[in-house]
Order: C-alpha cells, then sequence, then structure tokens
DNA sequence: AACCTATTTAATAACTCTATTAAATAACTC
DNA sequence: GAGTTATTTAATAGAGTTATTAAATAGGTT
C-alpha cells in the first residue's frame, strides 16, 4: 500500500485494533496486514508489540484524563460546572466508545496499563481533582452544597457515565436496539444523570 | 497429581484463571499446567478451548443474574427492596471481585459472550426486570415514589455498585490502599449509593 | 487372571506468534 | 550519477498455540 507515513499509520490502525481487541488480541502481523505493510515494518518502528501497546496507552489515557482538565471553573455556578463534566465525559466517550472496554478489560491483568494509570494520574489527575475540591468546598462553606465528597462525587459521575456505555452495549443486543435508538438511549442517560448527580448534591 | 475428580478441577481452575485473564489471555497448556494434569486431558474432557470458555462463562452469568432473582419481595417496603438489591450485587462483587472486569473485558470483543448475555437475559432477566417494574409501578401508583424508569434505576445501581470495585482497583494502585482501607472504601461506597439511590427515587 | 472401559499421558501435526536478519528498494546528498 | 542513509521486504529461528492420535495405565467386573 505504501501510505506516505507509515510511522504513523501503524500507530493509528493499532490503536484502533488494541482498543477493540486488547493486547492479546491482536498481532503485529495482524497490525500490518490492515496497515498494509510487511510484519517486521511494525518492529523496525516499534521494535516491541509492548512498546507499541504502552506508546498508544499512554496516549489514550492522557487524551481521556485531560478532558476533565480542560473544563472551565471561572465564572460558573457549580450546578453548570457538573453538568459540563457530564457532558464533558458523554461527549469523550461518544468519539470513543470502545475506551471503557479497553481500560477495565486491560486493568485486570495488564499491570501496565495500571502503571501507567497511576503515573499519569500523578501528572495530572491530582491538580484536576484538586481544582474541583477547591470548588466544592468553597460552594459548601457558602452552604450550597451538602458534604459529598469530592471523590464520591467523581466516582459517581464516572460511572453512571461510563456504565451508560456499557449498557448502551448489552442493550443494543438484548433488546436490538437501532443506531437511533441508541442514540436516544445515551441522550436520555445523560440528561438523567446530571438530574440524579445535581438532586443528590443539593443541601 | 491425580486429583480425583480432573473433570471438575479443569473446570475450577479454568474458571480462575479465564476470570482474571480472559478467553485470549489463557491457553489450555496454562490450565493443564495448574491443574497439574496434561494437556491433552483438558481437550479430552472438554474437547475444545472454546467449550471449555462457554460453559463456564454461562455458569457465572447465570450466577450474576441469579442473584437479583433471589431477593425477596414480599411484605417488604421498596426502600428495604433496593437496599437489598445493591446488597446483593455488592456481596457478590466481594466474592468476585473479578466478574465486572471479566464481564466488561470480554464483552468487547467476545461476540460469544454477548449472545449468551442475550440468551440468559431472555431466559432469566426478563421476569427480574418484570417483577421489578410491579412493584415500581404499584409504588408510584401509590405516589410514594417518582417517575423513574425501572431502565434508569437498575442501570443506576448496576452502574454505582460495579464501578466501585473498578475504582477500587483503580485507587488501591493510585492511592496505595491497603486490604483494611480497601475494605473500608467499599463499606462507605455501600453506604454511599444507597443514600443516593434512595434519595433520588423518593416522589 | 482376563476382559473391558475410563482415564491419563507422550508425541506430534499444523498453525500462529514475536523478533531478528540480510537483502532489496527508495530517497536524499554531494 | 555515485554514495549514503532510510525504508521496506522476504525468510526464518524459536517458542507457543490447539487439537488429535495412539499408547499406557488404572479400576471395576466376571
Amino acid at each position: 500500500m505504501q501510505k506516505n507515513n507509515m510511522e504513523e499509520q501503524i500507530l493509528l490502525v493499532a490503536k484502533e485494533l488494541f482498543m477493540q481487541n486488547g493486547y492479546e488480541g491482536v498481532s503485529t502481523t495482524q497490525v500490518a496486514k490492515a496497515v498494509g505493510c510487511n510484519q517486521a515494518l511494525v518492529h523496525y518502528y516499534y521494535r516491541t508489540k509492548q512498546n507499541l501497546f504502552k506508546i498508544i496507552c499512554q496516549q489514550e489515557i492522557q487524551k481521556m484524563l485531560k478532558i476533565l482538565a480542560d473544563i472551565p471553573q471561572e465564572d460558573i455556578s457549580f450546578e453548570n460546572f457538573i453538568e459540563k463534566i457530564i457532558e464533558a465525559q458523554i461527549g469523550f466517550l461518544k468519539n470513543n466508545p470502545d475506551a471503557p472496554f479497553f481500560i477495565i478489560g486491560e486493568l485486570r491483568h495488564n499491570s501496565e496499563v495500571l502503571k501507567m494509570m497511576k503515573e499519569l494520574f500523578s501528572e495530572f489527575g491530582k491538580e484536576i481533582v484538586g481544582k474541583i475540591r477547591m470548588f466544592v468546598e468553597m460552594k459548601q462553606s457558602k452552604g450550597e452544597l451538602n458534604d459529598v465528597s469530592v471523590e464520591d462525587l467523581l466516582i459517581d459521575i464516572a460511572s453512571l457515565d461510563v456504565m451508560s456505555f456499557v449498557g448502551q452495549v448489552l442493550f443494543t443486543q438484548i433488546l436490538e436496539m437501532d443506531s437511533q435508538t441508541q442514540e436516544a438511549f445515551l441522550e436520555r442517560r445523560k440528561t438523567h444523570i446530571k438530574k440524579l448527580i445535581l438532586s443528590s448534591i443539593k443541601s
């Protein structure tokens, strides 16, 4: 096929495959075939499968954490802020529907992924959580918010967002939903989650 | 090693391995080694790896659905009923902490698991959901409950329960929790989830 | 003991996988 | 255009995979 930038092509295609099938589920031969190049080329550019996987993981996990960091916090009500978090997360998941399956699936036995999560959280996550914590405490001191912990709040939001996508896959199969119904399902969930979270933190 | 019932031993050991490492992550050679028998014996009893996996999946998914069916509904308040659902689910997950990772991990690329979920849901799930729906509608007609949908309610509960365990794995690594802190984390989540869900359905 | 059946093993065919090597081709530099 | 470096390929070593086969062993019955 000889695309003009094989190095990047390989990364792109490998990302898709790894996200869909996990580390064990993809071979370098498969990657090469999907790219349309020789299998040795994958190793020429990335030396080992492990290394290729690591690079992709880092990129994707970083993207995921970044969406939280990119939410503006200035001049905004707390309700609005929470809504923005939920929207950003659902938006990301719509663009990356494989992400929850990938992370959760690999988390189990691929200690590489777990280590990476830890490192990247130290780098990006702590600051984000810190910011949100300050916001929450400020609102709590004003009595506009009950005494929910930031950890619980963030776990609640992430749980409901992520599992909407897992649920969607299940229901799509079980209830034979078409793509229009799937879209409607996710929109309904988004509205529902906002309402649920907001009602849970009102003081 | 010659345990007195190799057929069952193989199933037991294979279950552990598959749950931890997924279909692709386990070889029949590995199973045999862990059992302490010859690799051919695994195939003698279960013919193919696929078939062994299928049997294990069916058993485990069935167990998972059954915990919902086993919750008594008679002579019980709705609040109590919801609490029982959450307790049953968290209880199951404590005994099977690999289950969420397994299901979600395999759901992605192992269409076998998805098909099975569908079949087993048709067999067990529909009845359970139907029962809960009747309960909800009865309470709603009495005005003791807001107009939450049964689907949303069940997804909410399952999301929060399941992701508590995923979160636990993440936090254990990231925040270096010891096993006592992990246990406390789960107990705190259980209480929190009960409160959250109950507050969300009050009319 | 001889027979039969169930269980278990060793050996192996036929693949597939990762990683490396040497050789071929393309692309740039002087 | 010759020389040098970068890219790409074919070939293959070496290990591991699933599944099958025939042979060995164990257990029970008559």
